[in-house]
DNA sequence: TGTATAGTTGCATGATTCTCTAACTATTAA
DNA sequence: TTAATAGTTAGAGAATCATGCAACTATACA
């Protein structure tokens, strides 16, 4: 199934495919959980072993793997094997960038709120 | 409760305050739902009235006014009041570059699967 | 005052999600 | 071939979420 992008200059409104919503929303479920959004804050960095990213987090590597089989089959990162770890990385830096930006807003808004230092 | 931003300067690792991780990933949760989304993308192009959004999106005032109060308990949006009608705005331009980033992503990544026109 | 309009809220319920434990596979090294 | 290491996967229970319906509040207007 092709999901179908609208460019701008052939939009009627300004509605975006809802096919492109879905995938869109079921995409940002990766940074709906404290875990994943600190995966894609560490593989932003650099790419990262699975053991790597469970010791910086104090996480489990079981509850590693099963976040980012998530974000895997989200397409949000993508890995490569060697011997016996696996190193995953970033799909795109573009989804970094959209990180930051709302985390960036997010600080604005709660500095004006003074809920912030 | 003060949440701590560490400045980059300042950061001893490129870990983010583990309190605003949570509060990201809790916001981010707003764009977990196509209908919020879509929420979001219209009034990113100014305000609107609850039942705009209903009409416009084809959904329940009721559904739209319970995931209007999400986002604004989360900060996403916020509001004024005009007779009976309530009109809601984004709070922070920012989002929308952040949500408008991570699609322009996904749809890089789409394309390079061939899984887009 | 009564009625219509715009929106909010509480509650119920089904669906999804999170995380743990335990068992599994794959690779390396002895 | 055995043991150790790195990672994945299945299953289960608790928690959270989405949505519909009905009841509610607030404002405007006749």
């Amino acid at each position: 199934m092709k999901i179908v992008v609208k460019e701008m200059e052939s939009r009627e409104s300004d509605a975006v495919s809802s096919d492109l919503v879905a995938l869109h929303a079921a995409f940002c479920t990766i940074f709906s959980s404290p875990v994943r959004l600190q995966i894609m804050d560490l593989l932003g960095a650099g790419e990262k072993s699975v053991g790597a990213l469970a010791g910086q987090l104090k996480v489990s590597m079981a509850n590693i793997s099963q976040h980012l089989r998530l974000m895997r089959n989200q397409g949000a990162v993508s890995f490569r094997k060697d011997g016996k770890t696996v190193y995953y990385r970033v799909a795109n830096q573009k989804f970094i960038e959209g990180i930051e930006k709302v985390r960036e807003g997010l600080i604005e808004e709660l500095r004006k709120k003074g809920e912030v230092v």
